[in-house]
DNA sequence: TGCATAAAGTACGATATCGTACCATAAGGT
DNA sequence: ACCTTATGGTACGATATCGTACTTTATGCA
C-alpha cells in the first residue's frame, strides 16, 4: 500500500488546528493521517532495501524482535506480535531459515508447535543491518526538527493499541 | 512489512520524556516509531480490507486521489505521488480498469503517455467506500484520546517529508 | 534534419502477502 | 479412554509488489 502527498508546504509542523474538528473535518484529518502512515512505512521499507539488498523490514522485524525479547519463540506468537498473519510469518521464517539465520526445532512443550532459535549467523546479521540502519537513522534524526519523534511515539503507541482493540473486537 | 509491539503499557500517550535523546536511546526511539508506523499501516490496510472485501487501499488511495485531485492524471504522476515504483502503479490501474472504475486514454500531449480518468462506476465506487471508511473511521476517533490525530497530523507530515528528501538524494 | 539520450509505459519474472483447506496434536467433557 | 472441538503449523493458489529489460516517443544538441 501507500498513499498520497499534499502540496510540499514545507515540511515543519504548523500550529495547532484549533478546537476539536467535527464531520468531514475530522474525516480528511484521519484520512491524512492514515495516508502519511502508509507512505512512511513505504519509504522506510525502501530504505531498508536500499542499505541491505536481498532483505526486508520484514526479516529485521523479525530478527530484532528475537534479539531484544529473546529466542525460543513460537511462530504464532511472532505472528500476533507483528498482527501478520500466521501463514505469512511461515512464509517469512522459512526464508529466515533457508538462509541460516534461524533455526526451527520441535516445541517440546506442544508437539504441534514450534521453537525459533537465532543462529551465529544471524546475530552477526543483525549487527550488520543494525550498523545499516542506524546510521540511516543518523541521518534522519539531523534532518528532523528537535523532538519529532519524542512527540510522535507516545501517540503512535496509543493509536497502534486503540486499533488492536478494535480489531480485536471484529 | 510489519513490526512488533511493546507491553501493552495501557493505551495513553505519557508525558515527555525529558531532553532530547542520544546515541542508543535516540536509536530505540527511532526504530520504536518506524515500529509502530509499520503495524499501523498494517492494521489499516487489514480494516479496510474487512470493510471492502476484494479491494484494497492501493485502490482506494487511487481513487481518492482522482476525486480529490481531479481527473486526467498521467499514471507517473500518481506513481510519484504514491512513492511507489511505475511497474506497481502499471498493475495497480490495469486492475482499476478492468474492474471499470477507471479509463486509460492516450495523452494528447504526449504520445508515450496516458490520462487515467474516473468512470461513472468509479465515483460511485468511491461513495460507496468512503462511507464504509467513515464509519470505521468515526469508531476509532470516538475511542482515541481527543487531539491524537490533530497532534499526529503535522508531526508526520514533517517526517515523510524529510523522508522523501533523503530519497530523493539517495 | 539526424542522432544520442532521456523518459513513459508495459511485459515478465521473482518474491511477498495472505486466505482457504488441511493435518497433527491438545484440551475438555463424558 | 473416547470423541468433539480448538489450536499450531503448513501446502497451495490468488494476487500484490517491484526490479529488469524492452518499446515507443520526446527532447536536446550538433
Amino acid at each position: 500500500m501507500a498513499e498520497e502527498k499534499d502540496d510540499p508546504e514545507s515540511t515543519a509542523p504548523g500550529g495547532g488546528d484549533g478546537p476539536v474538528p467535527a464531520g468531514a473535518a475530522r474525516m480528511g484529518l484521519t484520512f491524512g493521517v492514515m495516508t502519511e502512515i502508509g507512505i512512511i512505512a513505504q519509504l522506510s521499507a525502501a530504505a531498508f532495501d536500499a542499505a541491505m539488498p536481498g532483505w526486508s523490514v520484514a526479516h529485521f522485524g523479525v530478527v530484532m524482535h528475537l534479539i531484544r525479547r529473546g529466542d525460543g519463540v513460537t511462530p504464532l506468537e511472532l505472528a500476533r506480535a507483528f498482527q501478520q498473519p500466521k501463514t505469512t510469518m511461515t512464509h517469512t521464517l522459512q526464508v529466515l531459515e533457508k538462509r541460516g539465520l534461524i533455526t526451527m526445532t520441535p516445541n517440546p512443550r506442544d508437539g504441534r508447535s514450534k521453537l525459533v532459535h537465532l543462529t551465529d549467523a544471524g546475530r552477526a546479521w543483525q549487527g550488520q543491518a543494525m550498523a545499516q540502519v542506524a546510521r540511516h537513522q543518523a541521518a534522519l534524526h539531523q534532518r528532523l526538527n528537535p523532538g519529532t519523534l519524542a512527540v510522535l511515539a507516545p501517540h503512535l503507541a496509543h493509536l497502534r493499541a486503540v486499533m488492536d482493540a478494535m480489531r480485536d473486537e471484529n
